[in-house]
RNA sequence: GGGCGCGUAGCUCAGUGGUAGAGCACACCCUUCACACGGGUGGGGUCGCAAGUUCAAUCCUUGCCGCGCCCA
């Protein structure tokens, strides 16, 4: 027996009593030991963070798959878990601090350490439990942690086995330096933006005696960082540019630091662009640093002049006035720095060449610099610009860890979907750079590895173990540096389920089956899972690739906090019910495009929900209840014979849609079947006529709307599912999947369509006739079909509810006034002798008839073109030949009705 | 500069080598005993522009215009 529904639907009361009874019982992961494995790991979310609109996105696409495997009987696990997030997580903390006028500093490591713990305590539990309003499956009983000991042990081993076989090194090399948060960065950690700037002109007076071959006394050279004349260590001239040729291997002398350095030869210089010499940083610039290696500057010779707060230091040559020391790279704060004392001095001196700009009235001005937009570095955390800075780091010999991947991808071991994507993919890991993974922070996984007085480093899992390797009496120190954080992410596929040691869920599911992520992290995550797990495990990580889009504001721009356009997922659950948002989620997540927030939508898989739930009421008052089988009920009416057919169809697409990764797709199938053919007309077709086979057929048929339905809609179709009768302990989530063991039954498809069709064409020519949609009328039908014929024999009732037809005769409808309509290939004439406006309806008639002209004409055509019927797919003259006919016979047919009217 | 994607009804988006669909919005009708978060009906698009391939192009190719993203 089905128990009794409330009149309205109130998500809020539902979804957080069913959520509490799903897990409580265990529900997410059932003990299906000997089932087919089904996993996915969750991209693991900062764990002090919350909850926003790209994780519901993301997440009810996993959670859908999830659902949908679980119900088809595999052992589907989703791994879950939060990510340490180093520089987000310790900027938090550090920002605490900040608001208590205290500092990081002020505490030892460990005492810092052991107060972001207190706040992962503390704020920890946030973002899981919104992952959980959202109705997210996940299997928390093993909920993982980036830096819980064995994940941890699973990253030290990573790091020494990739040291021992040089794949991790420390080199001194220019980095990414972020001197507000005073750490190195990877280089897809910055984020190139155009800013104005200016370009300056310096003169570099040549050494004495010295001079062009157009008798100059200087070199010009032009810069947007001139505070880096500071550090200048050459001037490089292109090998070819006759200007210079005579002057190649003499020197300049700084103006400043009276630095006497080397004019070089090096095909960085372009000589197109300004003078064609420029001046060369190899301590503070990427491509100076190339250009002075291959001057033959070692990296330990190369000039330093900023710390790490990039402030101005002495360089090891001692030439840096006193006057620039401390002062910060560049005016901050309305502070000039020593970029503003360098042009002051410059100009001083006259080494400063004026840029000449003509004003709107055409005017010469004399200006210090040119302005100019310059592309530059920023740190996509700290927000302020990059230095490159000349330090020791480990790096990731990213080159040879990209060389499976990349494999694997081109030979469809790995799928990405969308394949627009592969070639980004490509793009990057064929141009990979070394990956820098230390950073100078204390929150994180520190590198394990010790150096002795003379600075070698001894890497090994243990202190124990590095000191034997130094020997016994070396005094050791431990790396203060941590790393990456995506190091260790990198490693979650795996280490999540047990990985180092061969436990039986990392043989069970380990590759995982699909991974789930946005594309703004292909690289930082997805890649390196790519390479982490070809190198640990000798396997790729899963199959195949899901990449979505962003969600962006309703008006197209990307969400941002300082832009105000955030929308809160949590509120949209409020409001409509997580159902409906992921709903909306997955309706509109078609592949590679974003998604636009657009909250009328979501109103209306809202309306969606309800309605489901009314037309279950009615089915419940009704009496129908629970089905009793997994297979369609035998049926006899053809209505019942349809509907089967139609849950066959139904679940074919919807099991094609979900294996080609359409959400889009499958929401649509369900969402149509549910409204459009289950409530808009099987309900109406059986009204009335509640036989036992009827009953069974429709509770049969609710069943597997709910089954379906449930991977998007967990939340009301498990209530549903209860109220609909007793399933002794057998709840919605743990149910089977669709199986009909039925087919498409063509017969019972042609009358119902035939009824569908004759329904509809009366609607409408009452509505454009003005007659009152309720009237009740009679029909005609001289000479009928054999379908029509056993169609009106078997549904009379339906006929007059739906139709509001009394009567269909088979026979000539009497002289007079009346309307003609076609159901099928049926003509049936409707006498509304007094009630039709003869005008009007000659005026609907001629309009058809005019539209089944104009297409018969264009068919014949088509037709009557040699090339089309000799060339065309055969299929496709049959379609055209049939095509033809019909409104051929439509135009015949309309043309005698318009007859009868005279 | 290189790469990728987008431009289809007022809006948000599907889609197919045989002249187009959905949701919302809009108009009209309906207090029909599941549902007005409803029911019925309808209007509305030269599928960005141009050329080419083809019997046939919104769909393929090329160019152009506009928008977005990524990389250098």
């Amino acid at each position: 027996m089905s128990t009794e529904l409330p009149t309205t639907f109130d998500p809020a009361a539902i979804e957080a009593r069913w959520y509490a009874h799903w897990e409580q019982e265990g529900l997410f992961r059932p003990e299906r030991p000997d089932a087919q494995p089904y996993t996915i790991v969750n991209p693991p979310p900062n764990v002090t963070g919350s909850l926003h609109i790209g994780h519901a996105l993301d997440n009810t696409l996993q959670d859908i798959m999830i659902r949908y495997e679980r119900l088809r009987g595999k052992d589907a696990l989703w791994v879950v878990g939060t990510d340490h997030a180093g520089i987000a997580t310790q900027m938090v903390v550090e920002r605490q601090l900040e608001a208590k006028q205290d500092k990081r500093t002020n505490y030892s490591r460990e005492d810092f350490v052991a107060k972001v713990w207190e706040w992962k305590e503390e704020s920890g539990g946030t973002i899981t439990r919104q992952l959980r309003r959202l109705g997210c499956s996940m299997d928390w009983s093993r909920e993982q942690f980036t830096m819980d000991p064995h994940f941890s042990a699973a990253v030290t081993k990573t790091f020494v086995d990739l040291y021992n076989d040089g794949l991790i090194y420390r080199d001194k090399r220019l980095v990414n330096w972020d001197p507000k948060l005073k750490t190195a960065i990877s280089d897809l950690e910055v984020e190139t933006q155009d800013v104005k700037g200016s370009f300056w002109h310096f003169r570099y007076p040549l050494e004495d005696g010295v001079t062009l071959a157009d008798g100059r006394d200087y070199i010009e050279v032009a810069t947007t960082r001139p505070e880096t004349m500071l550090a200048d260590m050459a001037v490089a001239v292109h090998p070819e540019d006759e200007r210079y040729a005579s002057v190649v291997g003499k020197h300049v002398v700084l103006p400043i630091t009276g630095r006497r350095v080397p004019i070089v030869a090096d095909e960085h210089a372009d000589p197109e662009l300004g003078s064609g010499a420029v001046k060369i940083t190899p301590g503070h610039d990427f491509n100076d640093f190339e250009v002075g290696k291959r001057a033959g500057f070692k990296p330990a010779e190369m000039l330093n002049m900023l710390d790490g707060e990039a402030n101005v230091c002495q360089t090891a040559d001692d030439l840096v006035p006193e006057e620039f020391l401390g002062l910060h790279r560049f005016k901050r704060d309305g502070v000039d720095g020593a970029r503003e004392l360098v042009v002051q001095r410059l100009k001083d001196s006259g080494h400063l060449i004026p840029h000449i700009a003509k004003t709107k009235k055409g005017e010469e001005q004399e200006l210090d610099a040119e302005p100019r937009t310059i592309a530059t570095p920023f740190g996509d955390r700290g927000g302020v610009v990059i230095e490159p800075w000349l330090t020791d780091q480990w790096y990731v010999d990213a080159e040879k860890l990209a060389v499976k991947p990349i494999e694997a991808v081109k030979n469809g071991a790995v799928e990405i979907v969308p394949k627009s994507w592969e070639k980004t993919f490509f793009n990057w890991m064929e141009n990979i750079q070394p990956w820098c993974v230390s950073r100078q922070l204390w929150w994180g996984h520190r590198i394990p590895a010790w150096y002795d007085a003379e600075g070698k480093a001894y890497v090994a899992l243990t202190e124990e173990e590095a000191q034997a390797q130094a020997g016994e009496g070396a005094a050791l120190t431990r790396d203060e540096d941590v790393l990456d954080t995506w190091f260790s992410s990198a490693l979650w596929p795996f280490a999540t389920l047990g990985w180092p040691e061969q436990t039986d869920l990392v043989a069970k599911h380990y590759p995982n089956d699909l991974l789930v992520s946005g594309f703004d992290i292909l690289f930082f995550w997805d890649a390196r899972m790519m390479m982490m797990g070809q190198y640990t495990t000798g396997q790729n990580p899963w199959p195949k690739l899901y990449l979505h889009g962003l969600v962006r504001a309703a008006d197209g721009q990307k969400m941002s906090k300082s832009k105000g356009n955030v929308v809160d997922p949590l509120g949209l659950i409020d409001q409509y019910g997580a159902d409906a948002l992921r709903f909306f989620m997955a309706a509109m997540e078609s592949q590679g495009r974003d998604i636009k927030m657009d909250d009328k939508r979501i109103e209306g898989y809202r309306n969606f929900a309800t309605k489901l739930w009314n037309a279950t009421r009615f089915c419940q008052s009704n009496g129908i209840s629970a089905s009793t089988s997994i297979a369609a009920p035998k049926a006899i009416h053809a209505v019942n014979r349809w509907i089967i057919g139609e849950v066959v169809q139904t679940k074919q697409a919807l099991d094609t849609a979900l294996a080609d990764l359409r959400f889009d797709a499958a929401a649509n199938t369900i969402y149509h079947f549910v409204w459009d053919r289950f409530c808009d007309w099987y309900i109406e077709l059986v009204k009335g006529n509640f036989d036992e086979e009827t009953k069974a057929v429709a509770g049969w048929a609710l069943d597997q709307i709910l089954v379906m339905l449930h991977p998007f809609m967990p939340f009301i179709t498990e209530e549903l599912w209860s109220k609909q009768g007793d399933r002794a302990d057998y709840p919605l989530i743990t149910a089977s999947w669709v199986d009909p063991q039925a087919e498409v039954d063509a017969e019972a498809k042609a009358e119902i369509d035939w009824l569908i069709a004759l329904t509809s064409a009366i609607r409408t020519a009452k509505n454009e006739l003005g007659i009152a949609p309720g009237a009740k009328l009679e029909a005609f039908c001289p000479a009928p079909s054999a379908l029509a014929k056993s169609v009106v024999e078997a549904n009379a009732g339906a006929i007059e509810r739906l139709a509001r037809l009394t009567a269909i005769h088979f026979a000539e409808a009497p002289a007079g006034a009346a309307m003609q309509i076609a159901a099928g290939e049926d003509a049936l004439v409707i006498p509304l002798e007094g009630v039709i406006d003869i005008e009007a309806e000659k005026t609907r008639l001629s309009k058809a008839l005019e539209a089944s002209a104009k297409e018969a004409k264009s068919l014949e055509g088509r037709l009557s073109n040699a090339n089309f019927v000799e060339r065309a797919k055969p299929e496709a003259v049959e379609k055209a030949r049939a095509d033809h006919a019909h409104h051929v016979a439509e135009v015949a047919r309309l043309e005698a009705a318009l007859a009868r009217l005279g």
